[in-house]
DNA sequence: CGACGAGGTTACCGCGCGGTAACCTCGTCG
DNA sequence: CGACGAGGTTACCGCGCGGTAACCTCGTCG
């Protein structure tokens, strides 16, 4: 039934599968027996390149957590203005949460908060962020720890944005990454400023 | 050991034991066996009261959310400025989860968003919060979606604020609820408009 | 053509899970 | 003082879990 693959590409299958799984069902929801199975392979075959499910999980959180900060940094590092750099970050926050939506359940629904270990890597991968947007805020007298605060919220609102984006557009993308990220990097740059009393 | 309870208390008892396990553990880390435990009864006792472990992760959650909804809109009606309000709606978001913390991770670290019953609970929460905001915007020439998403990014603010809080303090609550209101209300009024090429 | 090693499977272990049937205890009230 | 019902416990069920020991298969290379 399943063909045989040399260790490195299995290893690759395994983790791309249990990304979906975990995705899917978290981490306590999800059992070694499934992931095998959904790859084709017995359980075995699994511990051969894992030591345990932690240890499955933990490679998988670390591989997400990667490559999405790798490509929120690189696309703000492009734009050359703070704005632009806010709202290149963004877009690309987006659009890789639109081509890796399991990516982006794994690490922000998955059940990491719960388990100290995880939890530690997913703190990281927000640390980051949030530390690239704390050195884009120059306003004056303004305290580090209230910038690094502001910072905190911005990327709490491109996570919680992102949420509500992906469970109202099952399939089709409604605002396109683009779009979305115009709104809210708007939003980041200036707030609610324009409310006035009714 | 344990004393013998009325029926209605012994429910009360129940469900205060439960958010703590369930806050700690998740969902699917969590055991009726272990709660019973926690409770100072046996299994069976839980069974006479809630049919289910889905059906007593259900009334938590609803429990919850709602007294974290109820507290919020009663504060921000009392204010009477829209400004007030964002400030008003904060700093009683902040102080509920200062005092119930576990009630704050089991609406948004529980693995709900796993299971579609128990997502579409938290959703409603979010909604009630996300829609009394929107009305608080009178952008000129601002579309009803765009509120919407921008009413979002308001609760997402709140929610990933309070995770980072209530990290960083275990114990003392380092900004008290209202400095951190007051600073994160500013982020929300005002965003980033500060903000000027270095 | 045969040895050998990489890549696999079969078959099992003990455990704790969600859930339940049957029974016990003890205060209250005729 | 005895019946009865609310509030509880004991003891069990089948199941799927994480993890492992032992064995099999087949392409490659001397």
């Amino acid at each position: 039934m399943s063909t045989r693959l040399p260790a490195s590409q299995r290893r690759r299958q395994l983790l791309d599968v249990a990304l979906i799984s975990f995705a899917r069902d978290g981490f306590q929801g999800t059992s070694m027996n499934r992931i095998a199975e959904a790859a084709g392979v017995t359980k075995p075959v699994l511990y051969q390149h894992f030591a345990s499910k932690r240890a499955l999980f933990g490679e998988v959180l670390a591989d997400v957590g990667e490559r999405l900060a790798t490509e929120i940094l690189e696309a703000a590092g492009r734009a050359t203005t703070p704005r632009g750099q806010v709202a290149g970050g963004f877009e690309a926050y987006f659009a890789f949460v639109a081509r890796n939506r399991d990516a982006f359940f794994v690490l922000f629904g998955a059940g990491s908060a719960l388990d100290a270990e995880f939890a530690a890597i997913v703190r990281r991968f927000e640390a980051d962020m949030a530390e690239t947007i704390a050195d884009l805020i120059v306003i004056e007298g303004l305290s580090p720890d209230h910038r690094r605060l502001l910072a905190q919220g911005i990327v709490g609102i491109a996570e919680v944005t992102s949420r509500h984006w992906l469970r109202s557009t099952d399939d089709s993308l409604d605002p396109s990454p683009e779009a979305l990220a115009a709104q809210v990097a708007t939003l980041a740059w200036s707030g609610l400023r324009g409310i006035e009393a009714p």
